[in-house]
DNA sequence: TCCATTGACGTTTTT
DNA sequence: CGTCAATGGA
């Protein structure tokens, strides 16, 4: 058979991964080394060389854009139907194993999935109604406690509290939270990966199937796995299953969210006979872009090591700017853009990136103020909309009425006079029995527990809900959608709001209503025996859509650099490299491999850059109302200087005498043995606490070092008068 | 029920 | 400084 195809476009270790006979594959793919294209063509190998069966391929990513490139890029190369292969992140997977093995699974048919604010809600509620004091126990925190419990595969029961009282109180919560999901027919994210973990691990029948059937596993962006997903995968493998990841542990940023780099290596010992191959060979970025981000990651310890290399020229120096401030810094960006517009170039081919989203506030003001066009990624997506959610609330409960989540979130949305004390009532009524609010409400009426107002008003809700059922009964989803906004009367709901925020939500209320109508039930889900009903709700959940609809084009794209992983620019804005900031300040401080956490992200943010990088740190920058002097990021020091340019301000800008020393100078220059202090040196006072020696100036006598203090900012001292004490 | 004021808080985010 | 959520008075 004629393979070229194939292996045509592939360089000498691409076409080693892709025709790899070992029984397991680990492609370390560097950043643009085509590990996209890897995994495509190794699919297409499988199926179009090996022969094998497209139903025994089991392809996982992480995004549903990943997904989505994977299927259409497949189809692409395969000319074929990609429809039997399973392609799909770990989420969507676990979640269509649930709904075709729900009963097996210990789930009701119509459980329905708990997106992220869901969850906090509904841990709100409850953590309140437990008694337990909110300020002590925070939802934000109880659901982090879960869900890193969850990824770590751990049920209430396994949790080693260790007589410890806070980590015995979170596992109750966790315990009671779980109760209630359980009891409504609720699954959260990180239970849809659990529950089809057990799935298989109870049943093994069940397992038995899918590892005769699924013998090809394909996995994405692996050091991205958590402890369940990547026991999840070896499960799956089993003895005769062959695995096929790829990955960049140079690459591994979200450890914060349970990822576990050491995943990567462990894969080595855990399955036998492991090819590990080597993608080192870079399209994307000039010379000086790699070598820099290079030495930047060779501080890393413990890495796998890989070394980009480019064909490619050594193009440009990357430009580092040293700001007077973030406003001089957010004016510099937005001009060199400017000038580089003016060079004929698109706005879309240019990116800012910074480590967190506040910081895009400022260039949007500047970008504004130039009139120039740009987008910022991340924010509310279409489906986390309060209206939209408020909406699809109802067809959830008209679903499954024992969804509590959607339940509390309009049993008084739009008002009808169901007050707090009503719903309290309810509650009260549902936690004694045991049974969902739905029921506890019917069973209210019946026996006679609420009175007066409330009984009117519940039972106006109850049979809303019930009306709501029985018409809704044989209309289409798009029809489904619309009755249940009239019914509710949700608009009404909106109609107090500004004219504004309301014609937008009237907006996406009918553009909800267009979603429905168009919604086509997924060949997928469809096999999973899923109604178009619960099809269009599950992927509201799990597919959140666009953050912004339509007029994103020529844009300049704004975004933290966690959402620019995998995403490529011919000329990138990296901003606000400072210590405190980038890297910043919690990771600087916490153990635990923080910091090179921080560091790869500054290795993944440069190796977006194709052409040109730009680099920039504001010496002074306004921050919670207060100005913080930082030095420049340390990761600067860690690039060599052959790569870099300073760039120096225009003459003219006005700057304050406080000045952090230049980087160039900075990395030459040893400890001023003249002076007391060293520029970065911890220091301790009796009265402002701890802080970082910024600057200093004067000889003996009148010595005064700048202080920047965590608690009370930055302050000048005396040296003669204020004791300071060095705190290492 | 609604609006205004007050207070706490302030990485990173996909599913 | 700015945001969001909780609180309290009309």
């Amino acid at each position: 058979m004629d393979v070229s195809h194939i292996l045509d476009e592939l360089n000498e270790p691409q076409r080693e991964a892709v025709t790899s006979d070992a029984p397991h594959a680990l492609v370390l793919a560097g950043a643009g080394s085509g590990k996209t294209r890897v995994l495509i063509h190794r699919l297409a190998w499988l199926i179009q060389v090996q022969h094998e069966s497209p139903l025994s391929v089991l392809a996982v990513t992480f995004t549903n854009k990943a997904a989505g490139e994977m299927r259409e890029r497949a189809q692409q190369l395969l000319e074929t139907s990609t429809r039997p292969l399973w392609i799909g992140t770990f989420h969507s997977i676990a979640h269509r194993l649930l709904r075709m093995h729900w009963r097996e699974a210990g789930l009701p048919e119509n459980f329905q999935i708990l997106d992220a604010d869901d969850q906090q809600r509904l841990l709100r509620r409850m953590i309140r109604e437990e008694g337990y004091d909110e300020n002590q126990w925070p939802a934000r925190q109880a659901q982090w406690f879960i869900n890193a419990r969850k990824d770590e595969g751990q049920r209430p029961a396994a949790i080693e509290t260790l007589d410890n009282p806070l980590t015995e109180t979170w596992t109750q919560i966790y315990r009671l939270y779980q109760d209630y999901c359980d009891r409504a027919g609720l699954v959260d994210f990180a239970e849809l990966l659990l529950r089809a973990h057990e799935l298989w691990l109870h049943n093994d029948d069940l397992l038995a199937h899918y590892r005769q059937r699924l013998q090809h596993i394909l996995v994405d962006e692996f050091q991205d796995t958590n402890t369940i997903q990547y026991a999840w995968v070896r499960l799956l493998a089993g003895d005769t299953g062959s695995v096929f990841v790829v990955g960049d542990d140079d690459q591994s940023i979200y450890g914060w969210r349970g990822a576990r780099v050491e995943n990567v290596r462990q894969f080595t010992r855990d399955f036998p006979h492991v090819q590990t191959v080597r993608l080192e060979q870079n399209y994307r970025s000039t010379g000086n872009i790699l070598s820099a981000a290079n030495a930047l990651i060779a501080n890393n310890e413990g890495r796998l090591g890989k070394n980009l290399w480019t064909a490619g020229s050594d193009g440009d120096p990357i430009r580092l700017y040293s700001a007077y401030n973030e406003q001089d810094e957010a004016r510099f960006v937005v001009s060199q853009l400017e000038q580089w517009m003016s060079e004929g170039r698109r706005a879309d081919e240019a990116a800012i990136v910074y480590r967190t989203s506040a910081q895009s506030r400022l260039f949007e003001e500047h970008l504004r103020r130039q009139g120039v066009p740009y987008r910022v990624y991340g924010g509310l997506r279409f489906f986390e909309r309060a209206e939209v959610k408020d909406a699809l609330a109802y067809l959830r409960l008209v679903l499954n009425p024992n969804d509590d989540a959607a339940f509390e979130r309009v049993i008084n949305t739009p008002a009808r006079g169901i007050g707090q004390k009503t719903v309290a009532t309810l509650r009260l009524q549902a936690r004694e029995s045991g049974l969902p609010l739905w029921q506890a409400a019917r069973a209210g009426l019946e026996q006679g527990v609420l009175t007066g107002r409330a009984r009117t008003t519940v039972q106006a809700f109850v049979e809303l809900i019930l009306a709501m059922r029985e018409r809704l009964g044989d209309w289409t989803l798009g029809n489904q959608m619309q009755g249940v906004i009239d019914m509710s009367n949700l608009p009404s709901h909106y109609e107090k709001e500004s004219r504004e925020k309301m014609e937008a939500r009237l907006e996406n209320l009918s553009e909800l209503v267009n979603a429905a109508d168009s919604f086509v039930l997924p060949a997928d889900d469809e096999e999973a025996g899923m109604t178009v009903l619960q099809s269009f709700l599950s992927r509201a959940a799990l597919e959140a859509g666009e953050t912004q609809g339509e007029d994103w084009e020529d844009c300049v794209q704004l975004m933290t650099l966690h959402s620019a992983k995998g995403l490529e620019f011919p000329l990138v804005f990296m901003a606000g490299l400072e210590d405190g900031l980038f890297p910043h300040q919690r990771s600087v401080q916490e153990s635990g491999g923080r910091l090179e956490e921080e560091r790869r992200l500054c290795y993944v943010g440069m190796t977006r850059a194709m052409e040109n990088l730009y680099l920039s740190y504001a010496e002074v920058r306004r921050m919670f109302g207060s100005e913080s002097y930082a030095r420049p990021s340390r990761f600067l020091d860690e690039m060599p200087a052959e790569h870099l340019q300073e760039i120096r301000p225009r003459a003219g800008v006005a700057r304050p005498f406080v000045r952090s020393t230049p980087v160039a100078a900075r990395r030459s220059a040893v400890a001023d043995p003249s002076q007391p202090y060293q520029h970065g040196e911890r220091v301790r006072h009796q009265k402002f606490g701890e802080g970082t020696v910024v600057s200093f100036e004067g000889q003996g006598e009148h010595a005064r070092v700048q202080v920047n203090f965590h608690e009370a900012g930055a302050k000048w001292l005396v040296l003669a008068y204020a004791k300071l004490e060095r705190s290492g």
